[in-house]
DNA sequence: AAACTGTTTTTTATATGCAAAAATACAAAT
DNA sequence: ATTTGTATTTTTGCATATAAAAAACAGTTT
């Protein structure tokens, strides 16, 4: 009753890695295996049976040696190598956006686990993690009830994200030469000048980028409380980019200008400057999430 | 298999209830009650059911009559009226502050099942929601790795503590005349100076009014994040307080005459002045912390 | 008909059961 | 000294079972 995603993910890993070898190598010791494949030597072993018995590798004592090379389409789908807690998430996720629920709403564990086909032992330990966002809140001996992602809600994570991103761009700029963020964020800043001259084709992969960029600037506070916010800050993103559709595009490429010119000021180490070009993206950015609040959910 | 804290908290609220009626009054309908002791009418109605059959009150139909009064002392203990989540979180923590573990340390959830008599699913639920606070960190597949309360959470953790109230203080001058916020810093500052005339005796107190007064101030920034994050502070202080007990009086005494100068500030309403105050009473508050983390813990 | 009580259905809180995975142990082989 | 074979023991992840509590429904009484 606890599901073989592990085993179904390190099959698919030793596929990958035997893809790496040639017919006739040798392959690691089960040891080595253990770590390269993130994975107890007991699994290691079943899969490599496994591997033996389908007559891809044999197994002679201590040696074990490819025998011929396994097919990427061998794989279990990777739907049957996520946890049943990551299969949760998902589908929450998608519910959420697909059932729209307003602030008040009463949310049940036995619905959801009927819904979702899961045990409600199952739904609990989500939710339960899931709270952490402020978005459900518990009522003991009741259900949950939805707070919703209203405008209230967006202005107090915004107030506390500009809290926070200032003090980390501030610390970025203090920055050892060195440190491999300020290649890092060369990087950046080249994939948004590409982005930038493809707006018009590839402007959906503004998300991406918007991501990384500002959990690079994040990560130089060296603060787990700041880093760990941004966990919300790219839920909330990644749930509100689905549905705000309107004027994507111009949004984007307002955003990329923005981001080069903090970007500019990171190089710069200025702090006066720093701190106005990053305050300048957060109004710009503020105002997005609220104007797209304000306008209805599509109609499936 | 759900425990029955909750008749047990209700049953005990009944008795007090019931000792403020006198011999031969009604009893309130099951509704009223239902609000008034805070629980499902069905919950009532068993208490209800109990008392009759105990004949300290009789019912007939639509009418509850007090035949004699009931004595305190046949409340159930407080210990069994505290659900089963909460009785974890206290033996967490006491485990916490008994066991002391270090940075890196495994726990496991069926060793802690055992040693706090409660199943494995009462555990990975505390857990769980214990990890939101970051002291402990899940290992897929593994247990749990406990982070410790080190020299670097302390400070990040004041970093971001200092960055919150900074702001809520700020928004805290910016309250209307008329909040309730200002009588209750009033009564706060009453407090402070009562504490201050006992302080020889009463130093010890000190824990709870700092507790309320920084909630005070975190309260005015009305944001749900902040707010939140006070928890964290508290949790952290209360454990803190049980082992440093070095100096006491006197770090007590001082951070007294910081909070009423940061009162003052506050009353003042000058951003400047409050900043300064603020700033002031946090770099006392880190030193002490960071001080005794290098104590050692007492010997038990 | 509004408020109340009696009864039934649904849901939560918690314990328990069990397969998969991990950890451990140690002798035997290279 | 590393690696493997094998067996054993622990521990996790998830499902399920069940008593307590809540909610919903259906009658009564005022």
């Amino acid at each position: 009753m606890k599901g073989d995603t592990i085993y179904k993910r390190t099959y698919n890993r030793m596929i990958v890695y035997l893809g790496e070898l040639k017919i006739g190598d040798a392959l690691d010791s089960e040891n080595v295996l253990k770590s390269k494949l993130t994975a107890s030597r007991t699994t290691i072993r079943k899969v490599l049976q496994e591997f033996e018995l389908k007559q891809l590798i044999v197994i002679k004592s201590t040696k074990k040696t490819l025998l011929r090379k396994p097919k990427a389409k061998d794989s279990f789908p990777r739907a049957e190598t996520l946890s049943n807690a990551a299969r949760i998430e998902k589908k929450f996720l998608e519910w959420m956006l697909r059932a729209d629920p307003k602030p008040g709403d009463i949310i049940n564990e036995l619905e959801l686990a009927r819904q979702f086909g899961v045990s409600t032992s199952g739904i609990r330990e989500f939710l339960n993690r899931f709270s952490r966002f402020k978005l459900i809140e518990r009522r003991p001996n009741s259900g949950w009830c939805f707070q919703g992602f209203t405008e209230d809600f967006a202005l107090e994570l915004f107030e506390v994200r500009e809290l926070f991103e200032m003090r980390s761009a501030a610390a970025f700029a203090t920055l050892p030469d060195n440190a491999i963020a300020w290649n890092e964020l060369h990087v950046l800043k080249i994939d948004h000048k590409n982005l930038l001259r493809n707006i018009n084709k590839d402007f959906h992969n503004f998300s991406d980028i918007d991501e990384r960029f500002h959990q690079l600037v994040n990560n130089a506070s060296m603060n787990r409380f700041i880093v760990d916010f941004y966990d919300l800050i790219s839920l909330i993103f990644h749930y509100h980019y689905q549905w705000n559709k309107v004027d994507e595009r111009k949004r984007n490429k307002a955003a990329i200008l923005e981001h080069l010119d903090y970007i500019e000021a990171l190089f710069s180490r200025d702090p006066k400057r720093i701190e106005v070009a990053c305050k300048k993206h957060f109004i710009s950015a503020r105002n997005t999430l609220l104007s797209s609040l304000k306008t209805p959910l599509p109609v499936s």
